[in-house]
DNA sequence: GCCAACGTTGGC
DNA sequence: GCCAACGTTGGC
């Protein structure tokens, strides 16, 4: 068992466009990183537990909860000249672009907020809180995944 | 909207 | 292979 933290801006699809989903299942697409590429095609594998994440809006933070549907496979829009994430240098019988598929699982009762993941110094050596890290798709600790779970059980982080 | 940080591209 | 220019991410 994995886990992951996956970041989406809510107004391009956010986790409450996911529980509305048919079977709250979606591909992950559009991913156009490397490394977040290699984590989807070589690591992720399904029931892996997955931070749903807000970027780019009010409150980033983690919204929820996800997990792994269906392991990597080649991501469709690469393809597509009409999409807005098609690779013209893509070739579809060597697909450069993967995705996984995510199932709802939970929506937080309160934003855990980035401000507030950085006050705790359990969190200190997150791949989130790295300094300059933009990667979309990152994996999480065991350690990490179980105390941002208690964080999200218990009172709401204040900030 | 600004801008720091980083990845990618392409000239050489 | 170097590296400057450019594009993107994403917090603020």
């Amino acid at each position: 068992m994995n886990y992951w933290l996956m970041k989406s801006e809510p107004e391009v699809f956010g986790i409450e466009d996911l529980r509305l989903r048919p079977a709250q299942t979606e591909p992950w697409d559009g991913v156009r990183n490397y490394q977040a590429r290699n984590m989807m095609r070589d690591a992720m594998q399904i029931g892996d537990r997955v931070f749903f994440y807000h970027s780019n809006c009010a409150e980033p933070g983690i919204v929820g909860l996800m997990e792994i549907a269906k392991e990597g496979y080649p991501d469709p829009t690469a393809f597509d000249p009409e999409h807005i994430h098609f690779d013209p240098k893509s070739d579809p019988a060597k697909p450069t672009w993967m995705m996984v598929d995510v199932r709802y699982v939970a929506t937080f009762a309160r934003t855990i907020s980035l401000k507030a993941l950085k006050t705790y110094p359990e969190l200190a050596d997150m791949v989130l809180l790295r300094r300059g890290n933009r990667l979309s798709i990152m994996p999480i600790s065991a350690a990490e995944w179980h105390f941002i779970l208690g964080l999200a059980a218990t009172k709401p982080p204040e900030i």
